[in-house]
DNA sequence: ATATTATTGATAATAAAAATCAATATCATT
DNA sequence: AATGATATTGATTTTTATTATCAATAATAT
């Protein structure tokens, strides 16, 4: 019975391996943790995950590792109002974006493809080349209504 | 000849005293400097014109009270990417979007009615109300091309 | 096995914004 | 106009999150 890795780590691992870099363990604990946790994490949860099954394991190192993740292009920061910024999972899942309930501070991930369609086109309109967008909704979630 | 005082000054007088605040010479400087200076202001940017004009004053009284201006409403915190915290003025603009060259850095405001209603409609869709929403488009400006 | 060098973990440095606090300025009341 | 209560200021310190430093260690090629 053969194991297989996920399609994030071989990502990641060509990543690593393109830029001369290391592969170690951990790396691949903070790695596989992350993509086993929840899809919008601190740094400082991530290093809680992470110690509870590695304690030798330094913050530093988390985050040094999230920076990587970042760059490989596997997760991306998000950053809302004055909280702690906050890591997502960019594999294995499209583009979205985000309501934010002013209230309890849930994320939820939304898609509209006419959105998208007419972002493009206002960009275009002015004689920009869009790259990538964020948009983000905040408001009142059900729960909070 | 009257001298009219700007309506965004009368808001702001307005919300002042509302609070049992005091009107100050600094506070008058800084809110004048702000609403005169380019639309997308740093902290720091803004000291640096009100020195001229006071150079008793410090930098933490123009913190603290561009700080005010977004309580009141009349400024808001535009946070891109590693940069510092730019403030916005809200007062005689209505809402617009962003587009935010990844070369230059420059800020195009932008709107889209579609758009906009197209966002209510898929807020409301996923049993939310929505307050306020943040769009962001990053790419490359006409200049930079 | 060995040499090279990337990574780690602990800690220090950095940077932006917020908090602190004594001196001062504002403003309602007299 | 003088007084008193207290909000504001300016200088400084603290806080908080992230990045940089560096000696010790570990990973990889040879």
């Amino acid at each position: 019975m053969k194991k297989e890795k996920s399609e994030f780590k071989e990502i990641f691992i060509k990543y690593i391996e393109d830029k001369g870099m290391r592969h170690t363990k951990q790396r691949e604990l903070i790695v596989d943790s992350f993509f086993s946790a929840g899809r919008h994490i601190t740094s400082e949860e991530l290093f809680n995950i992470v110690k509870k099954k590695n304690p030798e394991i330094g913050y530093a190192t988390v985050q040094r590792n999230l920076n990587l993740l970042c760059e490989s292009g596997l997760a991306e920061e998000i950053k809302i109002g004055k909280q702690k910024t906050r890591y997502e999972q960019k594999y294995g899942s499209k583009h979205h974006d985000h309501l934010i309930c002013v209230k309890c501070g849930r994320l939820i991930e939304v898609n509209d493809e006419k959105i998208e369609k007419l972002q493009d086109k206002l960009a275009r309109a002015n004689n920009f080349i869009p790259i990538k967008h964020k948009l983000e909704i905040y408001g009142i979630c059900g729960n909070c209504k």
